[in-house]
DNA sequence: CGTTGAGTTGAGAGTAATCAATGTGCGTGG
DNA sequence: CCACGCACATTGATTACTCTCAACTCAACG
């Protein structure tokens, strides 16, 4: 972790501050690596501030006993990270992982509780932020109860895809381990794997490497019942 | 529905705002009346405004295809309703249903969105409540997907007592059907039943008509496995 | 007295998880 | 350069869970 200097476009809080705040959010705010595969912060650690991504994908994830971890969701340049840390308990209830080199604004706790207060807009923005996660999660929540597996892997797919997009050759920019959208369907790597052999068999996907790509989405949504 | 006075001290709006606020609300606000069974609003309307419960409660749920429902949440007086509407789609994602009759306050979008511009400390508290319910989503969408079904509908009993409380007798508060508790476990209303005769079967649960009390959480909370 | 509908129970089917076995590639050390 | 071992990929077989469907009971009601 090294301290850097912060693309302001791509930052959440330097978009939405007052711009008079601009000059000290650079003077407060210290900018972070992180390596592929890296924690930048875990279920159960103490809060300490809020993160914004400005270069690097993350994966946001839950676990169930110690084995079993679900994906909440993945996050990309310009994303928030850590704000569930707000209201109640001061430690996440969540972790955050690079999925690939990362780098990421930390804004301390106090300092984005002053801004908050100092400034509404970046207030409101930030409710913005939680109100449309909130609907996402309960959105995925149905999904992930009523769906069957097949339905919830290719819906992983197109989620992902959204995120990441895809390269010129229509593959996914994000090399993605099939156990990742295995923890995001809430199915088991196995599962997908079948799944996987089974939509190539039939030339609905290609993979190529660790990359995936996906010829025919509409015979992948007809997987998806109601 | 019949315009009335409001509870002041049950109002989250009223609670939170400013003193010199309450009048200016008092005159914005309308109180409605639900009966038991009566949808407050419904997945796919526009948004309009924002509800707070003071008296009865609520389920919160959404739609799979035509028959299946998931309960996201429940609420009762003090709760905010309706705010998922911030944000994005002009349109309701979810349904508001009285389980019991039910008095609400409404508030609309625009004298709503002036109070939060006014009153930065109403606008945090609402944004404490969208961090809160954002954390409990994804927790229970974890509990969803990695608990198996019996560990869920204890989940949920435990849910609804803790939302809902017990009478002199330790019954639950509130007629609930096993239908809800199967929605809300995200399962179906026979599972519910067998696991119910199950339990009853072994003296751990007793129920009473409608009402259902708990007579030995440690033995429920054994059925939640890691 | 028949009908309706909800509560209750049982049998069967299907899906996906688990377990186990084999295959494959890669790195390491001899 | 080869042999070995380890981790991960792949596949098949088995198991177990829970959903679905259907039948039956019972009470209320016309």
């Amino acid at each position: 972790m090294q301290k850097e200097d912060c693309l302001l476009d791509r930052c959440f809080l330097c978009k939405h501050s007052l711009p008079a705040w601009k000059s000290l959010i650079e003077l407060k705010k210290t900018t972070f690596s992180f390596k592929k595969g890296k924690k930048i912060f875990q279920e159960g650690e103490p809060v300490k501030g809020i993160f914004f991504i400005y270069e690097g994908s993350v994966k946001v994830t839950m676990n169930w006993g110690e084995q079993k971890e679900l994906i909440l969701r993945f996050a990309k340049a310009g994303d928030v990270l850590g704000h569930r840390g707000f209201g109640g308990d001061p430690f996440y209830p969540i972790s955050a992982t690079a999925l690939e080199d990362c780098k990421v604004c930390f804004i301390d706790n106090s300092f984005l509780e002053a801004s908050l207060i100092a400034n509404p807009a970046l207030s409101n923005q930030l409710m913005q932020v939680f109100a449309q996660e909130l609907q996402k999660a309960e959105k995925r929540m149905r999904d992930l109860v009523h769906m069957e597996v097949k339905g919830r892997i290719v819906l992983a797919l197109f989620e992902i895809i959204d995120a990441f997009g895809t390269d010129e050759n229509g593959y996914i920019s994000l090399q993605i381990s099939r156990q990742d959208i295995a923890s995001y369907a809430g199915t088991t790597y196995e599962t997908v794997f079948k799944f996987f052999t089974e939509l190539t068999g039939k030339g609905i996907l290609s993979t190529s490497g660790k990359s995936i790509k996906i010829n025919d989405p509409k015979a992948l949504q007809s997987f998806i019942k109601y």
